[in-house]
DNA sequence: CCTACCGATCGGTAGG
DNA sequence: CCTACCGATCGGTAGG
């Protein structure tokens, strides 16, 4: 692992624990056993180690889910690929996907209103999937930005709890998920609000 | 509106903006045309603005989860009934709702132990609603713990979206997020992984 | 509510 | 990767 490697993984660990802002280059640099800086040997500023975290994640995340609605499949089937592509991106980078979700709008303005846009069309791809399962008869939601806006977050929240070393894995994890959209309350059970 | 209050509005706006870390003394006293010491003959550290909002919201959805808890009904009308009421405190305090959902992990250590305290309180609430619901027979899912953390993120997402002069409701929203546990995927269809 | 000010700490640079 | 250091800024206090 090469020192940029070491430097951007400690980071994390100190970006998770305390957040961006409260993350300093000297504590950063105490912990990797050298003086801050030396850090810019490695690295042009502290910003740049939020960006790299937030779009590494970020183009795994599109990458997925550009393959999934390239296939040609039913909404059903799409729908679990993608909560099993989103789900694995993150818990396969739990720390990382942390920081992702929780840091990523202390970004620098530009960088941030790019990241936005990236996250607007990642939610409108998962939105298509909502949207072809209806035309095909076999999803209905009575708001479908809502509803693919509180997927999304439902999804994120495994950066709070998820263990890579737990006994759950990546896929019982996103089984849950998926289920979690559709089956919570039993067929036969009437509900009226 | 007291001085206090005025002050504690502007804080939460400026912790919505830039976090409770990028949040400024001096920043906030200018939005409020004074000097940064003179904050402190309204209140005695910045930390105080923090715990203040979060044990004002925690304070509020804990009532209400106790008042669904203390009556007598079955699990599906709970889980509306605490689902409504979590959704009110949120919209009714969006503001405050946000720093309360983002920031609380910036609590200093004393009060940050405590908050989690009563947040696992909380969702042990929720948790023993989803339980009465399986016990009943109208409810299923295959871990309860992961179910509830699950949604009371999706819960706590509004704070991203809701806007409390936007078309949408309290109650609409409320409805909603209820189906979105239980009936995004029609009866008629087949599920299996 | 103000002026004047404190010690501490920040991200980062110069130069080697 | 280091020492030496910069200007800027931080939360907060003293005293009125």
């Amino acid at each position: 692992m090469s020192r940029k490697q070491e430097i951007q993984n400690e980071a994390l660990l100190m970006m998770k624990e305390v957040g961006f802002a409260g993350m300093t280059m000297r504590g950063l640099a105490k912990k990797l056993g050298i003086e801050a800086p030396s850090l810019y040997n490695h690295l042009k500023s502290k910003d740049d180690l939020l960006i790299e975290v937030c779009s590494n994640i970020a183009l795994q995340l599109e990458t997925q889910i550009l393959e999934v609605n390239d296939i040609y499949f039913n909404a059903i089937d799409k729908l679990k690929m993608a909560i099993q592509g989103h789900v694995n991106v993150l818990t396969q980078n739990i720390t990382a996907s942390y920081v992702f979700v929780n840091e990523w709008r202390f970004l620098p303005s530009n960088e941030k209103e790019l990241f936005i846009q990236r996250r607007d069309k990642y939610e409108s791809e998962f939105r298509r999937i909502l949207e072809l399962g209806i035309n095909e008869g076999n999803l209905q939601f009575q708001d479908v930005k809502i509803t693919s806006l509180t997927l999304l977050s439902a999804l994120n929240s495994i950066v709070d709890w998820f263990h890579p070393d737990g006994d759950l894995s990546s896929d019982e994890v996103a089984k849950q998920l998926f289920q979690f959209v559709g089956s919570g309350i039993k067929n036969e059970t009437e509900i009226h609000w």
